[in-house]
DNA sequence: CATTTACCTACCGTGTCAATAGGTTTTTCT
DNA sequence: AGAAAAACCTATTGACACGGTAGGTAAATG
């Protein structure tokens, strides 16, 4: 389940990308034109600035910015970003994790499959594909 | 994310398909086999016995077993009893909520791709192709 | 220097997850 | 009849994530 930090997220960089006039963007009107609490939008944002997909300026006139064109973001890297993973099942969330089973299991293969389509979905999809 | 709920339920079905011998299996068998507390294994079954997925009987002799052909589940009816859903979005795993917002959200197109995908993929395959 | 904005820290109630614990009932086998 | 084996039932637990709210600090601009 994707919950409101992806999913937020995700809204926050179309809105960005639809908005853009050069300057930065305001959270405040981000957060009435999404219908979201300003207060937990900076949660999200936060996350967004950290993991590189946005830039903040501070003081008057400033906000938020992409750092790429729409068209250079991938759904799946903002969503892995905001969600800490993508993967369904948490044998293959964590890459380190050694399941002592995987050898035997009858349904590690599926997971994988399945995994690697919800992996190409979002990867494939661009954020210039949601405008 | 699919809990243990789901992952379980799935091992437990698989494991009651491959050593069906026409009487009940008790649930210690199979959480010997599958290395997983019986105690928790209790709860697993439970949703399922409740959900029609497999039969249980009391008392010596007694244990559980599948309903149907294995060729007759879907792993998505699986899933979807021991997870309660199987959508990624919670806009879309309630039938019956009404986003205000649907006609100009720009993501929940494809949230409803992204979801047709999962439904189409876990309700294709069949109990049967996990042996 | 006032205003606007991002940025930071802390807190909170609720719920789910992943179990564990211990007891009761049902059924069969001897 | 009685022991054993099994499902079945109720309760509890600790940890953590979710979805926020509150209030303050720092930075930039006009």
């Amino acid at each position: 389940m994707i919950s409101t930090k992806g999913r937020y997220g995700l809204r926050v960089m179309i809105d960005l990308a639809k908005n853009d006039n050069g300057s930065y963007i305001p959270l405040k009107d981000i957060a009435d034109r999404q219908e979201i609490s300003k207060k937990y939008l900076e949660i999200i944002v936060k996350k967004m600035v950290e993991g590189g997909l946005v830039k903040g300026s501070s003081g008057k006139g400033g906000g938020y910015k992409l750092v790429k064109k729409p068209e250079k973001y991938t759904v799946g890297e903002i969503l892995t970003l905001m969600e800490g993973t993508i993967s369904s099942v948490a044998c293959l969330a964590d890459k380190d994790y050694d399941c002592p089973r995987k050898k035997k299991c009858e349904t590690l293969p599926m997971w994988k499959e399945f995994d690697k389509i919800v992996h190409d979905y979002f990867y494939k999809k661009k954020l210039s594909d949601l405008l």
